[in-house]
DNA sequence: CCGGATATATCCACACCGGATATATCTAGC
DNA sequence: GCTAGATATATCCGGTGTGGATATATCCGG
């Protein structure tokens, strides 16, 4: 019983998995990362960060990596750890991120992104 | 201080407000709504529902409503409780859509959604 | 060498969620 | 008109995630 089998994967734990999806690493970025996406309106805070990070690795659907995809990023900083997603990271990411991409064609179809965000028109 | 003033906009108040706005009522068929939306893979029960209901309707983003909006839809049960969105109620819906449809937007740029779900191209 | 920002980690109170349970009403069948 | 089962709403309890504060160590600039 000490990993955990089928993930529900809360809102954190996928805004975790989209920056991880998008090349991102090394916690205290992630929440940079998130907040800019979001326009600074979703801001984790270290305590669900890396609760949810350590989650998400005891899951299976991250694990830690070596250093950073793109050496000469960063000045090498020891203190920092870096993540990537698994191949069930990659899955569940994919299952997450189409659940998200139907709840907002919905909102698209009951008019709620008509001028404030910007999306693109429904064909089906 | 029996009203809040500030609603983050839980997971699942966030879907009722969806149902609500696609022009849904009586909470129900909410439930039915959103697990046909979902493809069945997010059910809320009776509990999370009507106490999200009842907080929104505490937090002025719903309101009761007298009967449906189509009559004839439903041959009059008197229990029901039907159930609309405030002019509040719609903007926080829009706003949230928006952030929606935002981190989809990002997902989509991530390559989540390449063969799982069907989505447009973006063109911003 | 010292101060502040960066980075990770842990702890606690609070709110939300899931599921079970309770109750009332509507509809169908006899 | 009576009973049985589905519909519809409402409440309660245990488990879990979140938010924010706190602690600690390391990196960088002066």
């Amino acid at each position: 019983m000490g990993t955990r089998n089928a993930p529900p994967v809360t809102p954190a734990a996928f805004q975790v998995l989209l920056a991880l999806a998008s090349g991102q690493a090394h916690g205290y970025r992630i929440m940079g990362f998130i907040s800019e996406l979001t326009g600074g309106s979703v801001q984790i805070g270290p305590g669900t960060l890396y609760r949810t990070l350590g989650r998400l690795v005891a899951d299976g659907l991250v694990e830690q990596a070596p250093g950073p995809e793109d050496p000469g990023d960063a000045p090498h900083d020891a203190r920092r750890r870096y993540y990537r997603l698994t191949e069930q990271g990659w899955q569940v990411a994919r299952r997450e991120a189409a659940l998200h991409a139907r709840l907002a064609q919905a909102a698209a179809d009951a008019g709620l992104l008509d001028g404030t965000g910007q999306w693109k028109d429904r064909s089906a």
